[in-house]
DNA sequence: ATATCATATGACGCATTGGTCATTTTTAAT
DNA sequence: ATTAAAAATGACCAATGCGTCATATGATAT
């Protein structure tokens, strides 16, 4: 079981598209559109990837009017910045392994 | 850059045979072959594994003789028993979502 | 030197994933 | 009721990932 959930949080995360999504839901909910023009990702890319992160439980949803807000579900926020300090720590390893490039 | 690295960790591990992997040299270090009867994998798809676990500092090897001694990189080794708590919340709230099946 | 054991490698094929385009659904405004 | 805005869906294609089979390399023992 524990595997099935691994590859459930590292499969959604381990894409540009849906990281990215995160990343900015972490600072504020948004509409579809505004993720859009936040992401520079085109609006059926963007909703296929809210799909995803909704079936998987990164996100919740509330419709106002027509607009559809997404947010980053509170508890996986903190579950999110916490593995955000251990992939800080992570990168540090990968750079003594000279996995990672430098930046330019 | 954080994106990189996320990819990279979440990328090898949300890979049956190289989470199996992992998690068998959390006990202890093992040559191909011990690997191989313990997973049941067959001996070329490890080796494979092995490779990229490698190159991505998962793990470390040592010759003796013709057994190459594989052990899982000490530094990741603390890393990944965190990131299993967190996991195991994770867990919790997916099954909150009713994302994941219940175990038979 | 040859045979055998342990591991690594290469090439190929299958399956999965993800993005795009076009279209549809839903909601609100006039 | 029609139009326009916002979001979702479906089908298709391209890329990637992974496992398998066959083969190669390296090391030890005889």
């Amino acid at each position: 079981m524990m595997y099935e959930s691994f590859k459930l949080f590292a499969g959604v995360l381990s894409n540009r598209t849906r990281f990215d999504i995160v990343m900015l839901l972490m600072k504020k909910e948004m509409s579809v559109l505004e993720l859009c023009s936040e992401s520079a990702y085109e609006q059926s890319r963007v909703s296929h990837n809210l799909k995803c992160l909704l079936n998987c439980g990164f996100v919740d949803v509330e419709q106002h009017g027509r607009r559809h807000v997404y947010s980053l579900n509170h508890e996986m926020k903190d579950l999110i910045s916490e593995i955000e300090n251990h992939i800080q720590l992570y990168e540090a390893r990968l750079r003594k392994c000279d996995i990672l490039r430098e930046e330019t």
